[in-house]
DNA sequence: AATGAATGAGAATTCATTCAT
DNA sequence: CATGAATGAATTCTCATTCAT
């Protein structure tokens, strides 16, 4: 039901997507629907409330690793995240939030403390780490942390977006691996290795 | 009329927005948009089409440009792209399309066609430019390509989502020199300079 | 179960009544109503019923007491019919009848036939009795009837109407008071005390 | 169109009265009617409103008539009442309202505010003309207001709901010269005349 | 007997579209 | 050219009714 509703949102946007469709899809009846959620509204925060769930799980223990340097530490970070958007449909969460953020300020809201700050976190503290080693280059590390959350982010929008229109195939096993070479090499010290 | 439309569509998505918020934005009657506009597809196509000229003049200009080397070449592209992002309104149709490629497939593949398939056009030549001169180390140019556009598509993608909720200052200016730091960085051969 | 339907039709109207504010008002199930109950009409039908059926017994109590005169005979069977409805909440049964009387026509006869029209042949009892015996002035006996029935509808009308809403507080005694007062010389002959 | 809707409403009660039925019965559309009107509850409130303009205006009217004695006086406001109520089909607005005090209690206020407290000014000022002059007994107004005003009201009240079901035909005529005689003969001194 | 989850027909409301002026 | 009143199909939401447990 949450996962018809997840898909249905991520396809067509909230506002084009209609309750007959998740109902069809989910195999109930409309009506049982509004057993559970008041409203299309709270169905759509439910989405995305449940949905960030696992995102905020794994960041938890993520947060926990910190075993091993940090360039491992941010590559394994990057991969789990990926691993983890490219496993589920849950991937399509930052797609519809970016859509629909004007329309829930709200949700918006509560998905960026809840979901956004987490993540930079975890890459604030790995790029802390690194700096703090000598392993990375110092730099601006709040702008840094934008600027590595965005090409992965943007990874799993395209993906909800325009790929399934058939434009631009995407190789994610090329992508990131050259997004990890870039960056690895980006943040390193010139000449330190 | 169409900026109006812009407007609200990038900050609503297609189908919350009233074609009777456009007209009162646009301070016309609801009749005067079916003088110009067959329906509201035709509405939201023309405002996809009319937007993205800029992005094509622009595209082709710099495209004759290709004085300096790679190094400045990209930079140079990234910051044009940059300035009319933020200096219009235009910033928001990446944003649009991303919240409704699925829902106008040709669209999407039109604006695919014109906009990205040439901006990535642009980003390989500075790329392949590059690598031959020595300046850029070998790598994967395709995959390339899409993660160096990465951070600059997010910056305008969160500018007119999250953003003007309140979720997330940008320091534009900060972003964009670590961006180019990193990136440059990252390109270029160890130890090369 | 009978009585919670009672209050609720009469305090928001039959269509206005959920099952669901029925069986809980109840304590009971939506779907135990429907095991006493065929439908919503046939337990609006019982409600009518059952609530009618003391009135009828009264009726018929009140049609062997002949002792005494027509003054206060009539005096009597206010009084009497008032007590019944102020106690119970049988008064909102009038107000039902006429609120839904459009509705369920079949309801409305079966009401007026069994209710209206016995309470009717005691009035016109007791007029005529008064008539008879020259304590009453002449009349017309059909007319006055419905004249001398409508102030003590209209005080139980009222009750689950208008009061509930903060309109005018019923001075009940005061009004039943003044309401004999007047019935009872303006039925009077002139000068025949 | 609030001709249809008040026709409706009280011959159905609001909860039963469909949208389609009043647009069908006023030759609009359903939508004509969101054009004019909010929501389904707004138009209820302006029958209502609109319904008890001409009884304000009427009621207004009388207040100024003070010439011939009470008696009269009396009688012309009863009979001017009810053929303002006949000739129309305000008359059942009184009906409306007693259905509907409930689920709507602040328009229950603006009706008893505006045309119940105003409708018994007019029976007070001939109540207490009366007395003073020695043609009505001394009673207590109060009271005596509700009561006088019960049998008019009844009368209009019956109309709307159990008449037309074929439960009892008014002989409306005979019924107020009966009401007329009863109450002027209950107003009056013993012997007075 | 009793429950309450599930249903779907039906009602209120919205909004793109039309057209007479 | 421009308007805005009118429309009705489409959509959200409600609630009487059913039925497996």
């Amino acid at each position: 039901m949450l996962s018809a509703a997840l898909d249905l949102f991520v396809e067509r946007g909230y506002a084009a997507t209609k309750l007959d469709d998740i109902a069809i899809k989910a195999r109930v009846s409309k009506g049982t629907l509004y057993l559970y959620f008041d409203s299309k509204e709270a169905l759509f925060k439910a989405v995305i409330e449940q949905g960030i769930l696992p995102m905020l799980a794994e960041g938890e223990l993520l947060l926990q690793q910190h075993q091993g340097d940090a360039r491992s530490l941010m590559q394994e970070l990057m991969l789990r995240w990926w691993q983890l958007m490219g496993e589920t449909h849950l991937g399509g969460i930052p797609k519809l939030m970016i859509s629909e953020a004007g329309n829930f300020p709200e949700v918006a809201t509560y998905y960026y403390e809840n979901v956004i700050l987490r993540g930079r976190e975890l890459i604030r503290q790995a790029l802390n780490r690194g700096v703090a080693s000598g392993e990375f280059r110092a730099l601006n590390v709040e702008s840094a942390i934008d600027v590595i959350l965005a090409p992965v982010l943007m990874l799993v929008v395209w993906r909800y977006s325009l790929t399934p229109c058939g434009c631009g195939t995407q190789d994610t096993q090329a992508y990131m691996s050259t997004y990890l070479d870039i960056l690895m090499n980006g943040l390193t010290q010139k000449g330190s290795e």
